[in-house]
DNA sequence: CGGAATAAGCTTTTT
DNA sequence: GCTTATTCCG
């Protein structure tokens, strides 16, 4: 090795040196926001390479795609630093580092023969899976019971935590939906028929990866095999795993050996994805000998103002197992800024990065967290207003609008005759068709020993003739198209259809042509087709074509999102009640406490600058129902006054206040509509 | 039967 | 405000 170059590992400090080194027994590594998780798990990959461990063999789980490809970039730096290759030369690969849904996926296909799958099976997303659950709610005739049933999104929820959870049905109505209760024998009913349908298209859904994954380590010798596979395990983000995934690790590395783990309990934001911080709680008794269990505290992220001011938040926590970060680093304290409502707020934060990349701070150093994708709303708008490019990471998917699903399912229906979903939704789109028509054609090519005969034989009625013509001519081009041209002739019968079914379809097409660009990217329509449903694109922008990696752009994300970032400043949006904790999860303690937590995430992003904002006028749900419902300047109670007076510095920029508060003292917060509400 | 018009929920976070 | 379920009309 060239001695010049420096030692990747010399940096470490003593506690992430023994979580490097350690050998033998299970490992649990607490490691705290900004204290060097990423690099020290990536270290421990690369020491254990350096040590003689076949890359092949290691198998590294992580929660988020996002994280896993953090992971492999990092791994990947240590190992060419730490083996002297020439720049030319690529960086050493990790060929099963990937989220737990996406191993899944390969180690079933690959093992699909033992347990009696089809090697083919492909993906529903989260769309896909309500709409074959609306279907068989339909098919078993439960929504036209006097008490109304729970809607398809409400059902799959429930059946998600159902196999998520590890739990019974009953159990998961009374402690998680309450509300559907009395619906249980009914709900079963739909379930067992919602797996009996996806087994019979051949479809699996994104928790069938991992429930058919464990399933399959049920199965001695098939556990004995896939276990043989891997000499190391490591799972990042460990407390936000769940019972089923706790499980598959079980059955992956039984005595524990060769298994690290690495979480912190602080930052655990999703229960509601039936997370169990109990996992890494109850980790270490798990074995014999017990886990060795290490904790990093020191951070090398922010300031100490920062961690001070989030140490602060989280230490009111009910419960808590981590300790307080430290860094030392001195810095100006958080900003906790009063703005009149959301405009203002948004005006604000415009005004403030670009101040700040003045100072030299480049946009992509900032960015903005707030609680849901739709709270970035205003900020989009006056971004968009003002020529600032940005990206923004979370909230709504980009596969889930409509226009993208069709031209997705012209593809698959394509692809999959048989299938069902993506045959009814291409079917309805054409012109005079509709549902029963729809139900008559895919019957037909369901009992028919050639699917495509039957296609060609169907007899529409007549208003749809020329529309099923026109389809047909379409999807018999489209069947011996090269890629990735077959998806533009797939667009070309789309749009018309796209004009007349909506008012905004200029807009429309330029997502259809942002999809055609990706799909360009993929080798087959086989590929693009089972690759998309588990690595979408994870970005949207105003643009329609994403900035190139080398532009500056601020970053917008939901907070959830922005787990195991870090950035330079970071502002948070709509620091108010109602907003943290959101009005729709102060239910109950826990999910009081998650919210908690996750203002922790946000806080704990940045390095050097964190600025909260509190509107005063925030407006809490968009229902025009009662009036113009909003809230008058509550900061979040997990801020409370003491905490903003020890550890914020408060700020009310006239200009952001209007002109009428600009001159006066602070007015009280009060809720003058709950008042006036009361009086009646 | 298809499709427009009307009524009625429900609303987060991600793989 | 948006999606979904139901009703009504051609």
């Amino acid at each position: 090795m060239n001695a010049a170059l420096a030692d990747p590992f010399a940096a470490l400090n003593d506690a992430q040196r023994a979580a490097v080194e350690h050998r033998g027994a299970p490992l649990l590594v607490i490691a705290g926001a900004g204290t060097g998780k990423t690099m020290t798990l990536a270290a421990r990959v690369a020491r254990l390479v350096l040590d003689g461990a076949d890359p092949n063999r290691i198998l590294l789980l992580t929660f988020s795609r996002r994280a896993a490809q953090e992971m492999q970039r990092r791994c990947g730096a240590l190992l060419h630093a730490a083996l002297g290759l020439h720049a030319t030369q690529g960086a050493p690969l990790l060929p099963w580092a990937g989220t737990f849904h996406a191993v899944g996926a390969r180690l079933l296909r690959e093992y699909a023969a033992s347990i009696g799958l089809a090697p083919q099976f492909t993906l529903l997303d989260r769309a896909d899976a309500e709409d074959l659950m609306g279907w068989v709610r339909q098919e078993l005739e439960l929504g036209s019971g006097e008490r109304r049933f729970p809607l398809k999104g409400t059902c799959l929820a429930i059946y998600s935590r159902v196999v998520n959870a590890q739990a019974g049905v009953d159990d998961v109505v009374a402690t998680t939906f309450p509300w559907v209760r009395g619906h249980e024998a009914e709900l079963k009913r739909l379930f067992a028929a919602y797996v009996d349908a996806k087994q019979r298209q051949q479809v699996l859904d994104y928790d069938d990866l991992l429930l058919y994954w464990q399933q399959t380590m049920s199965e001695p010798a098939l556990a004995q095999a896939i276990g043989a596979r891997f000499d190391h395990v490591l799972v990042d983000e460990y407390q936000d795993t769940n019972r089923l995934q706790a499980a598959i690790l079980r059955a992956l590395q039984p005595d524990g050996r060769g298994l690290t783990v690495v979480g912190d309990d602080a930052q655990a934001i999703y229960s509601f994805r039936a997370a169990e911080v109990r996992n890494i709680l109850d980790f270490p008794a798990q074995f014999a000998p017990a886990a060795r269990t290490l904790a990093l505290t020191h951070n090398y992220r922010s300031t100490q103002p920062i961690l001070d001011a989030s140490n602060a938040v989280i230490a009111r926590a009910a419960e808590r197992f981590t300790k307080d970060l430290h860094s030392g680093r001195a810095g100006a304290k958080p900003r906790l800024v009063t703005v009149a409502d959301e405009a203002a707020q948004a005006r604000f934060v415009a005004d403030d990065v670009l101040l700040q990349r003045e100072n030299g701070l480049r946009l992509r150093q900032q960015a903005v967290l707030f609680r849901t994708g739709h709270h970035g709303a205003a900020l989009e708008l006056e971004l968009t207003r003002r020529g600032i490019p940005f990206v923004k990471y979370g909230g709504l998917r980009f596969l889930e609008a409509a226009h993208v699903k069709d031209l997705l399912s012209v593809l698959r229906w394509a692809q999959n005759p048989r299938g069902r979903l993506a045959a009814f939704r291409v079917a309805t789109l054409i012109p005079g068709l509709g549902p029963a028509s729809a139900r008559r054609l895919l019957d037909a090519i369901e009992t028919a020993a050639d699917p495509l005969a039957a296609l060609r034989g169907f007899k529409p009625s007549a208003a749809a003739a020329a529309g099923w013509r026109d389809w047909l001519a379409a999807h018999a081009a489209l069947a011996d198209a090269p890629w990735p041209g077959a998806i533009t002739l797939a667009r070309r019968w789309y749009e018309p259809q796209l004009e007349r079914l909506h008012e905004d379809a200029a807009i429309r097409r330029g997502d259809l042509a942002q999809l055609e660009r990706i799909a360009a990217t993929f080798t087959s329509r086989e590929r693009f087709l089972a690759e998309l449903t588990l690595d979408p694109p994870e970005a949207t922008s105003d643009e329609s074509d994403a900035p190139h990696r080398d532009e500056d752009y601020l970053i917008l994300s939901t907070m959830h999102s922005a787990k195991g970032q870090e950035w330079a400043s970071v502002h948070v949006l709509n620091a108010v009640d109602g907003c943290m904790p959101a009005d729709v999860a102060t239910g109950h303690g826990d999910e009081i406490e998650e919210e908690r937590r996750l203002l922790y995430v946000a806080m704990t992003r940045a390095r050097h600058q964190l600025t909260l904002l509190v509107p005063q006028k925030f407006h809490l749900t968009q229902q025009a129902k009662y009036g113009d419902r909003h809230l008058y300047g509550a900061l979040t109670r997990f801020i409370p006054e003491d905490i903003a007076q020890r550890h914020f510095e408060r700020m009310a920029p006239a200009a952001a206040l209007g002109a009428e508060a600009a001159n006066t003292t602070p007015l009280p917060a009060i809720d003058l509509m709950a008042r006036v509400r009361r009086a009646f």
